[in-house]
DNA sequence: GTTAGCATGTAAGGAGTTACATGATTTT
DNA sequence: AAAATCATGTAACTCCTTACATGCTAAC
């Protein structure tokens, strides 16, 4: 039925990780077969410059991928696979079907701001139903945020110095912000796929 | 003239580490003799809920301190030390040295979210001449995150999908107000150490 | 021909979390 | 006396970075 070693690499791989990296490449990769290096450059654009991913993280991502069969390596040139020539990958059935998978299960990692980055950057070919859990979920994430730091700054005038308190109220702007938009976006959704 | 247990275990427990956890504890204990589990409270309301800090991380890190010399376990009462009785911990002289070396000593990883949050959080009893470096470090770290945005967004148009584009768009909103803010507080510097 | 940038990869280590285990103290 | 919360601690694990090592390819 399944190679031994294929499913023990499979669960040892990809099975305890929450893997927002993979999910980017995966992404990625299904937009079209790209190399090591290129993929680290769409990451940095494509996540607005949040989070980088040493090579140090991206090849052996790649290699977890790869040994999973997620993603197959297309050798560019056929006749001699020079020592150190770029690595063409391209994602194969069972990737994009993880792809889905891993979007569909969208959990608590999801709105944390790494998480929530990447998810959103493939938002245009997600399942209406998974973005509103997705925004959802981020929504109370952020609020939650939020209530933290209003009773902190509410403890303000005791403890915390006039520096610090000036931090937090900017974050606290910067978390105002995003549930406004958050809502815009809610209410979009709702729009859309209601009536 | 040192002890070479002391010695070493100085060298192996806080000198290749960025140490911004020690840095939050030392500063705390300045203030007051505190345990653990306060101290972690401590941690949550004035870092803004920026971060927590699990207690796996908390009790190993005041170990290292202990170890290190920088603070000691004042055993509340004497007599009996009841097994999990709370440890209140006082910093040293050395400690607070220490405490001083790392703030004038504050580089890079001053100027990450984290760093600052707890650099700042110290503020009131930092030199100015520091508390200029750390501002302006700051200012030019926000102001490369901003620039990565901005430059991420003016190849919006082509590849990046509208929801990526709004959640840069915040980011940037935000890095801006803060390189304002700062620039008010190296001003603020500025005038009153000037003239 | 040598510098700069493209490209891949690995080993060691850092900084933290989770999950667990224990016990003291207070509240119900 | 049970439940909640306070309090301390450890081991295993996760995820990532740094520093290194290698070699290809284009430009000057």
């Amino acid at each position: 039925m399944y190679r031994f070693d294929i499913v023990v690499g499979y669960i040892a791989s990809l099975s305890g990780r929450s893997g927002v990296l993979e999910l980017a490449l995966l992404g990625l990769l299904r937009e079209a077969p790209v190399h090591g290096y290129e993929l680290r450059k769409q990451l940095v654009l494509r996540l607005g410059g949040l989070r980088a991913y040493s090579y140090g993280s991206l090849y052996p991502a790649l290699r977890r991928l790869t040994r999973a069969g997620l993603i197959v390596e297309e050798s560019g040139q056929m006749g001699q696979p020079a020592k150190r020539a770029r690595k063409v990958y391209r994602i194969t059935a069972e990737g994009k079907e993880r792809f889905d998978e891993m979007r569909a299960e969208a959990g608590p990692h999801a709105w944390d701001d790494e998480g929530f980055g990447v998810h959103l950057a493939f938002f245009a070919s997600t399942p209406t139903e998974t973005r509103m859990r997705i925004l959802e979920g981020r929504r109370r994430c952020v609020e939650e945020r939020r209530e933290g730091m209003r009773s902190a700054l509410a403890k303000a005038g005791e403890q915390i110095d006039r520096y610090t308190r000036q931090l937090q109220q900017l974050g606290l702007d910067a978390c105002e912000r995003e549930v406004r938009w958050l809502n815009e976006l809610i209410e979009n959704e709702k729009k859309e796929s209601g009536p």
